[in-house]
DNA sequence: ATGTGTTCCTGTCCGC
DNA sequence: TGCGGACAGGAACACA
């Protein structure tokens, strides 16, 4: 579910509940997500104080006192929930867990975060800070689109040669770091974009009208809250609202809203994932 | 090295 | 109302 502009959307509103407090208590419902959770999770995070909590492409990390750093992932259908924020510390003020309520965390000062997961595509791990960089999951990702290692010569460079389709290209978490389904179409319908085009038959000028693309829709998505199509919450539970300025991601058949476009949005199947693009002005 | 298909898991929706 | 199949914000992995 969540892409970056989901996981940043998350990673704000945990942001002041974790930064400079500690983990009272953890508890662990269910010892696997994707993957076992790592050996004595519950006990290595009980105490640690989280000194910081960053985002790597669709990767929450929060640096702990205890030298370690917690990788949290929130796969297809991952939420992480605050309850009892300025409640005081009482238990009544938490609701009882749920189903698919595997990891629940206690900070000091009364709040709970609940990680919620009904797919259990999501993931939770625990490194060195020190080594972080070097963890299997963090180690191969491209640049973050939104920094300054994603730019136009960098992109022309990445997808000179390559035969994909572009949109599968700008899936691939190596080349660029954080999109997902929707806003690679999205991206794509905004630089006028056919999702279907080899990646390294895209003349440069056209590529380079990518990034500011690809830029632009992140950025507004953010401050939208995200995108809320099925499972996506806020951290407090509330929709995010990027979902109503889609202008391709799920409008199959609907009227192309470019500019004097009169083409309808189509769907189509790319390596087993729906793609939304309109034929008529994305080339 | 590239590119594609399969797989993990649960829930929801749609057609018969 | 029940049942089967398609589909869902991801991405590792196995294979041509």
């Amino acid at each position: 579910m969540p892409e970056l502009p989901e996981v940043e959307t998350v990673r704000r509103g945990l942001a002041p509940v974790l930064e400079g407090r500690r983990i009272a208590r953890a508890e662990v419902r269910r010892p696997d997500l994707r993957w076992p959770l790592p050996e004595g999770m519950a006990g290595r995070l009980a105490g640690a104080r989280v000194l910081a909590l960053a985002r790597r492409s669709k990767y929450l990390l929060a640096d702990l006192s205890t030298g370690e750093t917690l990788l949290i992932h929130l796969g297809m259908s991952g939420r992480l929930l605050v309850s009892g924020r300025m409640l005081g510390d009482f238990a009544h003020a938490h609701p009882a867990p749920e189903r698919h309520d595997h990891v629940v965390l206690d900070i000091e000062g009364g709040a709970r975060i609940t990680f919620n997961d009904p797919r259990r595509f999501g993931h939770m791990d625990l490194m060195p800070t020190a080594a972080a960089g070097a963890h299997p999951l963090l180690a191969g990702l491209g640049p973050e689109p939104l920094g300054n290692g994603f730019h136009e010569d960098y992109l022309i460079a990445r997808l000179r040669g390559r035969a994909m389709p572009v949109k599968s290209a700008l899936l691939d978490q190596r080349l660029v770091a954080g999109l997902g389904n929707i806003y690679v179409a999205e991206a794509l319908f905004r630089a006028a974009i056919a999702p279907t085009r080899p990646a390294g038959r895209i003349a440069a000028r056209r590529v380079a009208r990518l990034v500011p693309a690809i830029r632009d829709v992140l950025t507004e998505a953010i401050a939208a809250g995200g995108s809320s199509l099925r499972d996506f919450r806020q951290t407090g539970g509330e929709l995010g609202y990027f979902q109503h300025a889609f202008r391709v991601y799920g409008r199959e058949g609907a009227p192309c809203l470019g500019e004097g476009c009169s083409g309808t949005v189509r769907r189509i199947v790319q390596s087993g994932r729906s793609t939304f693009f309109c034929p008529r002005c994305q080339r």
